[in-house]
DNA sequence: TATTGTTATACTCTATAACTATA
DNA sequence: TATAGTTATAGAGTATAACAATA
């Protein structure tokens, strides 16, 4: 265990709370508003996904990454289809499965939208010295990822211990 | 502007990630369970609302700082009474107003839980030196207020270049 | 006349169950 | 028989509008 408990118990529900503001209803209204887009905030983490592997995904993967169920995804991504900011195309390794792809104009779509929130990120750090945000950047990363591969194996561990949902992502 | 914009756009969608995974169903399915407690998530964040401020709160007072609108603490708050976890008194400054005030039952469920998340946090970062999470609490803990003070004024702005809200926090 | 909160309603986000098509 | 995805349905999360009570 961790020495520095009490640091930690500090740091923690101020976390959740910077969590909650950027998943906020505001920040994505406005945000969309300055971009000059109409879509739903899971969508938008869709592009954002896409835009970031630079490769077509499975609608699973996808979902994996966003931590929630197939079926939300389906339908997300029928959404965007409509919108022609994704396609699928069958996967020709596993012709169950299905590869969404970015259109131009998603990928377009997505650029403005991140350029709107890394303005504003920039503005809020303003004051940073590049020594401070570069230890924030190593540590704030750092933490991300073990807080991540802790809940991998949490999730991992508790698949084994239920049976009868058969490998289906939880 | 921060000098290292770089830094800052690949610790963004990190920390997005890591709210993302905070605020999911698996954990809270997880912790309420392991906790012994049946309780929606929001209503489970108004009690740590409470707890940490230590007194009653008004329900517009709650709404601010989970930054959403009034009638959706009115009915979790509801939800809470029904079960016996805090109470509504009227404000005697202001009779208009309730103060929401946690229960002791209310106080105690609130504790099993953070205890269980707190537990897995502990586990989570239990390779990190001292000196490493000294550094992390204090940038991160830097980083939220940064963000959060940006953001409500940016709100702020908004609400005065769009009248006809009237006050009403959004 | 403005503000606090509530009630009613509707939209968004996400899960579970049942299914299909491959494997 | 198991896996990838879809369709259908339902529940959780949250907003907007209209209202009541008090200031």
């Amino acid at each position: 265990m961790v020495e520095d408990v009490d640091g930690l118990f500090s740091l923690a529900p101020r976390l959740a709370q910077l969590g909650a503001a950027l998943n906020s209803n505001w920040l994505h209204v406005r945000a969309t508003e300055l971009a000059g887009i109409t879509l739903e905030r899971p969508a938008l983490q869709i592009l954002g996904i896409l835009q970031a592997s630079g490769k077509p995904l499975r609608v699973g993967e996808i979902a994996t990454e966003m931590r929630v169920e197939g079926p939300h995804v389906t339908r997300q991504v029928h959404n965007l289809e409509r919108k022609g900011l994704v396609h699928r195309v069958v996967d020709p390794d596993d012709r169950r499965a299905r590869l969404v792809e970015l259109t131009p104009e998603g990928d377009e779509v997505n650029s403005r939208y991140r350029e709107v929130v890394m303005t504003w990120l920039s503005h809020a750090f303003d004051s940073w010295s590049k020594q401070d945000m570069d230890d924030l950047v190593r540590l704030g990363g750092r933490m991300v990822d073990d807080f991540l591969v802790f809940l991998q194996q949490a999730q991992d561990v508790e698949r084994e211990q239920r049976p009868g949902r058969r490998g289906r992502e939880r």
